[in-house]
DNA sequence: AGGCGTTAACTTTTT
DNA sequence: GTTAACGCCT
């Protein structure tokens, strides 16, 4: 029998693994009513998530058997949230903390309920989930739909719907309603045509994930027995990231939890607000205020960033939002001179050099790593790793365009890839003999995929044997890292037969749809042939596999959560910003806060005449200039 | 080969 | 809104 962890009274109850939270953050923490928390880049949100599930699990403020439901909006932040807390907690604890995206929730409830839906909205069992894009819908309303009947309206009125707002407004708009649309506008039949098809036309049913979130919540709904059993089940909800929710999302959370006991903590900022394409609400936070009754609280300090990138971070706050307040900086300023800059430059090549010289002698002189950091481009990565590139190698470095295609695969999804995490996981293990981390982490993940518990300590020490068997194997039969395509694919299956495809497939639905397992095979085969080729030894080929000598190139979105010393953006121009700039102007703004606010220490940006002009997105320049940015002419 | 006109793509999340 | 890529023509 396990140790049972101790209960604190929430009076003795302190934050671990971090000196001390600000007030506000404290009373959230503690707090047993909703909150709202508003708070801006480097505040710690998740940090006051993880704390508040150690205080509501340790303090027996959520007791066993209540369960902590943690809903984020992308994998790596429920990832790292559930980390988080188990760093802050006892495993029995932590095991009653569920982090999840909120497409895995729903998906989730219409796997385990949907078969009890009314014939009408009912998805066959084994139904596919359907990427829906702008061709889709265009081909659907143009040519597959057809003519609705006279009664509700003429061709010409579903050929004129545009593709966005068909989605958007009747698609998935609105909660469905059991009966479907009584009178339907022409878009409405359109909408409903593309339902029926979707569910029980073809070979398999096939479900966007607005979708099934629409039937999430049409379920819980109608079915107030699974609707209590959730309500019973988690006592606390939290929302990171609540400033991407979409309608579907927040229709579903309300249709189960408003009227119950929960307690939800929603946490996020408005200025970060850069899914608005994905139908991100206008501004969630005050319908949840409103709906839930909501005391909103603030955070005011910023834990990543020096004072003086606060306070030119204040001012393109203000930008976003007049009313927000400038948050203190709690961070050192560790570097002379200035903290940002624009750097004019003649041409793209003398850019990527002088760049590359930069990080180089930055490094050298600082003592810091290639992975402080990070060019950040707003599109077209290809594009600027190509002049980049080369230019960094040159200087010795190593640049890594996290966007760049491996087969099917892009580099920056192969590496959180579960599949590739195991194989790495296990190539370090056998190839390194000072590799606890890796241990404990294959022991965990692959133990968990055979389905052994963690309490069974008998199942645990067999496996644990099978598993040092294996790596001594692997490693005496692979001293050296492979030489060829051949090889790696060799090796690749041996160590996929060790992990047991059916078992990945099982644990993991993604794998089997549309090939996906295959593809990331495929594409760590293709990574792991060009990293081993140049390496002297495992240790190197692996190293370069994960990139951890290499300086990031990523994109904005890619960037968000992240944090760097040092932030250099390339192509401050209106090549890279005016479609964005002028289709959405609020939501291009919060991308250039977003890319601004990853720095700890400093901020560059580029610009080059022969890329593009500076007309459309002057205001960017305007603000800069008005914190007394200088510009540098290079030549 | 080179000129011309048309079209697609561009930031991108989710099992 | 801008640009690269494509097909078609001479």
């Amino acid at each position: 029998m396990a140790v049972l962890a101790r209960r604190i009274h929430s009076d003795d109850w302190a934050p671990s693994g971090v000196e001390a939270l600000e007030a506000n953050a404290m009373l959230v923490a503690k707090s047993d009513d909703n909150r709202s928390v508003i708070a801006g880049p480097g505040a710690g949100k998740t940090e006051l998530l993880a704390q508040r599930a150690a205080f509501l699990l340790q303090t027996g403020s959520a007791p066993s058997p209540q369960r902590i439901l943690a809903i984020s909006y992308k994998r790596d932040a429920a990832t790292n949230l559930a980390a988080r807390v188990r760093q802050r907690c006892h495993r029995t604890h932590a095991a009653r903390f569920d982090s999840m995206t909120f497409d895995a929730f729903a998906k989730g409830l219409v796997d385990r309920f949907g078969q009890v839906l009314p014939e009408r909205w009912r998805p066959r069992p084994d139904y596919e989930i359907m990427w829906t894009n702008y061709d889709l819908f265009s081909e659907f309303l143009r040519r597959q739909v057809g003519s609705p009947p006279a009664s509700i309206g003429t061709r010409a009125e579903i050929q004129a719907i545009g593709v966005n707002a068909f989605e958007r407004r009747h698609l998935v708009g609105r909660p469905l309603s059991v009966e479907g649309w009584v009178r339907p506008t022409p878009a409405q039949w359109a909408a409903g045509r593309f339902w029926q098809s979707a569910l029980h036309e073809g070979p398999k049913t096939r479900l966007s994930f607005p979708m099934i979130g629409r039937l999430a919540e049409l379920l819980l709904r109608l079915n107030p027995i699974a609707r209590e059993a959730l309500r019973l089940t988690y006592s606390h909800i939290f929302m990171d990231e609540f400033q991407d929710t979409t309608q579907v999302q927040y229709d579903l959370v309300k249709t189960i939890f408003l009227g119950s006991n929960a307690t939800i903590t929603a946490v996020g900022d408005n200025k970060q607000q850069i899914m608005r394409w994905a139908m991100a609400m206008d501004d969630p936070f005050a319908a949840f205020d409103t709906d839930f009754a909501a005391t909103r609280t603030p955070l005011f300090n910023n834990y990543r960033s020096s004072p003086e990138l606060v306070r030119i971070q204040h001012i393109l706050a203000q930008a976003l939002d007049p009313g927000s307040v400038q948050p203190v900086s709690k961070a050192k300023p560790t570097i002379d001179g200035d903290s940002c800059a624009i750097w004019d430059f003649a041409t793209p090549q003398i850019e990527a050099a002088r760049l590359a010289a930069f990080v180089a002698a930055e490094m050298k002189a600082r003592g810091l790593s290639p992975r402080e950091f990070v060019l950040l481009i707003r599109q077209r990565a290809d594009r600027y790793a190509a002049v980049l590139e080369p230019a960094f190698k040159a200087a010795g470095l190593a640049l890594r365009n996290e966007a760049s295609m491996i087969g099917a695969v892009a580099l920056q999804d192969l590496l959180p890839d579960e599949a590739s995490r195991l194989m790495i996981g296990l190539l370090r293990l056998a190839t390194n003999p000072r590799a606890g981390r890796y241990w404990s982490e294959c022991q965990e993940a692959l133990s968990a995929l055979r389905g052994i518990g963690p309490d069974d300590e008998a199942a645990q020490e067999r496996f644990a044997r099978a598993l040092d068997d294996f790596t001594i194997d692997l490693a005496k039969r692979h001293p050296t890292p492979p030489a060829d395509r051949a090889a790696v694919v060799a090796l690749v299956r041996e160590i996929v037969a060790f992990i047991g495809p059916d078992r990945l497939l099982a644990t993991h639905p993604a794998y089997a749809q549309g090939g996906w397992l295959g593809k990331v095979l495929q594409a760590a085969v293709l990574h792991l042939t060009t990293s081993a080729a140049s390496a002297p030894d495992w240790a190197a080929a692996l190293d370069t596999y994960e990139g951890v000598h290499a300086v990031p190139l990523m994109t904005i979105h890619k960037s968000k959560g992240l944090e760097y010393h040092t932030v250099i953006f390339v192509g401050l121009d209106d090549d890279a910003w005016s479609r964005s700039f002028i289709e959405d102007q609020v939501e291009a703004t919060a991308g250039f806060f977003v890319a601004f606010t990853r720095a700890k220490q400093r901020v560059l940006f580029t610009y080059c005449a022969q890329r593009g002009a500076r007309v459309t997105i002057d205001s960017f320049y305007q603000l800069l200039l008005g914190c007394g940015v200088k510009i540098l002419t290079i030549r």
